[in-house]
DNA sequence: GGTTACGTTTACGTTAACGTAAATCTCTGC
DNA sequence: GCAGAGATTTACGTTAACGTAAACGTAACC
């Protein structure tokens, strides 16, 4: 059984195709890449990304969309690998886990009320339009 | 029936009196009226707020926490207030409502997919954690 | 009437997150 | 063997969102 044929889909991939993907520019992959987001492996000079240095950039993007720094991003990919060794660094992250589920709990009651103010608004706005158009 | 007896509830605030209830500087404040995210009337040169300010200024704190930028909570708070006359304005604040709409979605579902990724990283740090303890 | 506490304007400084551009390398097709 | 396509490094530029500091006004208090 040849690893390419395991179900475990691990391809790789050069940083335009990632780019292309995504959306976004080669340069911001690499300058998540300085930062210490992300760590490829080389093929001679050039770049190779596995599928987990993709998830990597995926979490990173999701962060973005949630509007956290890339700080708080790579905090929250840590989380992820298992370098927790002794009890303290375990509770640590227990601690800032819940943290950060603090802070989500806020952005979901910020959205909800965001959309039911949009909700309002565009109540009005049609309003507004059936007025101007039957009369 | 004097107006600071009606339910409206409008009394005003000094700048340094916002920066405290909010966690904010009264820097920070001066930012947002530069920006032309608010605009409060002067007793002299003194800054004087109303209550619609501070709900602006809650609306921008929301946005921020939401990861929008200053132009685009501005956006949003110029949705509020009725200056849209006539049919084509009108259909752009509709449809620029469910754009917003797609994005708060799409929120939504990072916020939840972050939730259970964190979850399962802490019911297995948990584990972990019981492991060290009871050996 | 001097100090203390806030307020103001003006202006330069800072950090994050890239954009942009130049110079070089490296393979591939013809 | 050379042109063109995509990769790399290096480095300076840019924008947003404030921070920080100086210099000044003013009202209260003792």
């Amino acid at each position: 059984m040849k690893p390419e044929q395991s179900g475990a889909e691990s391809r790789s991939y050069g940083i335009s195709e990632l780019a292309r993907e995504f959306g976004i520019t080669t340069r911001t992959i690499r300058f998540y890449e300085d930062k210490g987001l992300l760590s490829p492996r080389r093929r001679g000079q050039t770049r190779i990304y596995s599928s987990e240095d993709r998830v990597r950039l995926k979490l990173i993007l999701r962060g973005k969309r949630l509007g956290f720094s890339l700080d708080e991003s790579r905090e929250i990919i840590d989380m992820y690998d298992p370098a927790h060794g002794n009890v303290e660094q375990l509770q640590r992250l227990l601690s800032h886990i819940e943290q950060k589920r603090v802070q989500l709990q806020q952005q979901l009651r910020d959205i909800h009320s965001l959309m039911s103010d949009l909700d309002a608004v565009a109540v009005r706005a049609r309003a507004a339009l059936a007025d101007s158009t039957d009369n």
